[in-house]
DNA sequence: CTCTTTCGATACATCGATGTATCGGATACA
DNA sequence: TGTATCCGATACATCGATGTATCGAAAGAG
């Protein structure tokens, strides 16, 4: 009764090493270079590892790319999910502004990779329709956190409500990324990020430092 | 005296629509399937040449690549200008604002390439650094624009001035064109621009339609 | 109209990347 | 420890893309 347990193959151990170790180099060459240059080979040579081991683990780069993506996103949405969820019921929509920006705007490589996904999912609607799916859960975990908020401070009414608030945070979120991109400054993005996020979510009544 | 003008070979004329040829169909092409993705000859053949012509007039396909992005960013930026400079010295925020996302978010093949090119500036820092200096250029004529609207409304004071106003309009719109890559939905992405805009720029006093 | 120059097409050589088939060594299990 | 199985390395065949060299034809100058 325990013998075959969902007809694996025969369930495997070095093999999870090795996708781990594609995946990693993947990472790194990916944001290195772009994925439009990269080729199967050069993953492999990153990894330490030949074509062979590739091939036994993925069918296609494409295929490698959107392993990639999924599990540093899933990844990223957790920490994000992390740093909403800490309640202290009494934190103030600054505080979760600081939090969120923090684990957002980390890490530079990340947000090269995840923009040439964009770049990719935009032209393929399969794809796409993912990346949607995952950009609406972020946001509905925000605009839960910011309905919470709404007790104590009330959003503006411009936005139409915290749904329409996270719809916001997010695109503010997107354009700081593309300046960041072409800048690479994280500090002067994490920065603006707050003062942007701060402007769009106090009705004006925030304060501008910096 | 008029022999040779700046010692060019002979001065040409075919040239000229070839290469605009060229441009035009590596636009489509470009935005169909993705810088990553484009052959040299793919262009070719969209354009009804043969790789000869090519070599003729482009060294490489990434030069080929950055005159596309030059021509369509002088032109877009012409259209913006344009849109900015009617005064109407009693246009309001609204109006401005109006204007210019009608300009920006109208065709989103133009979206692709750019954001195309965003990657691709994002791992050539001599080329971020002339994307850098368009985004400034622009920025500034927004600056100018919001400086000259202040003397009727007066802009939140969390954005710091109209430089501040100006980094936050670019943001917002680099934001909505993320989105806009994935549910390529023009007429929702220029409703929000606007809502979005209006939001920053007119400290909580705006309307919420939609 | 003729002649010269330039442009673009064709053909060729080359290179790199891909995918597959095969084989030896590592690994899990008894 | 022995053994059956799985994984990854090597070698090979193929394909597509690139760049160049050459040649015929179009366009401008006289």
């Amino acid at each position: 009764m325990m013998t075959e347990e969902s007809a694996a193959p025969r369930v495997t151990r070095r093999r999870l090493r090795t996708r781990a170790n594609l995946l990693d180099a993947a990472f790194t060459v990916f944001a290195a270079r772009g994925f439009g240059r990269v080729s199967i080979e050069e993953v492999c040579e990153a990894a330490g590892y030949s074509r062979g081991a590739f091939y036994s683990n993925f069918a296609s780069l494409d295929e490698l790319f959107f392993a990639l993506y999924r599990q540093r996103a899933d990844l990223i949405a957790e920490q994000v999910a992390g740093a909403l969820a800490v309640d202290g019921p009494d934190l103030d929509v600054t505080a979760s502004v600081d939090r969120v920006t923090e684990v957002l705007l980390l890490d530079v490589d990340w947000l090269l990779v995840k923009t040439d996904f964009l770049v990719h999912a935009a032209r393929a609607p399969e794809v796409a329709r993912t990346l949607l799916g995952h950009r609406d859960r972020l946001r509905r975990a925000i605009a839960d956190r910011l309905a919470r908020l709404a007790g104590h401070t009330e959003l503006p009414a411009v936005l139409g409500g915290a749904d329409g608030a996270a719809h916001a945070v997010v695109a503010a979120y997107d354009g700081v990324t593309t300046q960041l991109l072409l800048d690479k400054d994280v500090e002067h993005a994490r920065a603006w990020l707050k003062q942007l996020l701060t402007a769009l979510l106090t009705d004006g009544s925030g304060t501008s430092e910096q």
